[in-house]
DNA sequence: ACCGTCATGTAATCGGTTACATGATTCT
DNA sequence: AGAATCATGTAACCGATTACATGACGGT
């Protein structure tokens, strides 16, 4: 067991998902992240096979080989993983602010004619703000707050977006 | 020269500056990344070395050494390289939206409370659109629409995020 | 001369992406 | 039975990050 080993958000999606789950399989997490965090944060099926590894290397989670048919992979939190997971929250959020890195920005700034992708763009952020308010709708409204407030943030970037790139679209500013 | 190298983000901004400035030193590209495109799009300077190398290796850049002093390399446009940013600049955006990926949203999904870092988040978010507010002011109004509409993508966005980072703060959501 | 910072690079490592491949169910 | 999709993995490659290292220049 390497002892040292780095977290990544990656790490963490992992950790926190089988806490949430209690167990999971790399398929039931490539589920869970496509219906949840994977809005805003996702992660590539093959990931969610080796990081889960890794993370039994780290201590932080065990595996359990399912016995007959499929002979899956189950894996569960160690007491490690979650003291992690509790330090990691408790921790304040890394000083530097994201980027946008959006490739649609990028060719913007670098002189690409607005005409022959705003549009697109701005349909592009309708959709996904379209698919955000009917998550938004079917909200219970019990439940943790984390992922709400998550799916808030969504909604106001998406929002947002869809403002600007309408503005492209039709020529202004 | 291999024919058929593949085209990154980060090539483009190479390959963007550098059609800009004429020619340019990696340390130059270090300061223009600085001041302009890597406000939502940073690059290590590493890559301001390896990268120039690279695409000089896929033809679209062309080295020229310093004779004297420090022996710098200068980097030129090759006709190749100006068409492959013709061609990027028309072709239309990659179809999938960005994701946000921001660390802070991320232990807020998985249930940190707010009340560690949420203030924190708010006020960075401000300081970022304060010093977008000052680039802002000192725009001569001329000169090229990309970078000006770039940010004001940025200046959006910057305010969105301290409007909702307030709001999580306040404990309000 | 000395020292700080500006400037210029190289090297190792690695997580993430992409592609490949196959077994198990379910549907028609 | 055959096709389609669901499910489960492996492997190669590589751009990006991180760390290391040193030379040049300007000011005191």
């Amino acid at each position: 067991m390497q002892e040292d080993l780095k977290l990544t958000p990656t790490s963490y999606i992992v950790l926190g998902l089988v806490e949430g789950a209690g167990r999971a399989t790399p398929y039931e997490l490539k589920q869970m992240v496509a219906a949840s965090v994977g809005n805003f944060w996702s992660v590539p099926h093959s990931q969610l096979y080796t990081e889960p590894e890794r993370l039994v290397g780290g201590g932080h989670l065990e595996r359990e080989q399912e016995p007959g048919g499929r002979r899956r992979k189950l894996y569960v939190l160690t007491d490690r993983g979650r003291e992690a997971l509790v330090r990691w929250r408790a921790e304040p959020a890394p000083p530097d602010l994201p980027e946008l890195r959006d490739p649609a920005l990028l060719k913007l700034f670098f002189g690409a004619d607005p005409a022959t992708f705003a549009a697109a763009q701005r349909d592009a952020h309708a959709e996904k703000l379209a698919a955000y308010e009917a998550l938004a709708a079917e909200d219970p409204g019990d439940g943790p707050r984390g992922p709400w407030r998550a799916l808030r943030a969504g909604l106001a970037h998406e929002r947002e977006s869809l403002r600007f790139w309408d503005e492209i679209a039709r020529g202004e500013g």
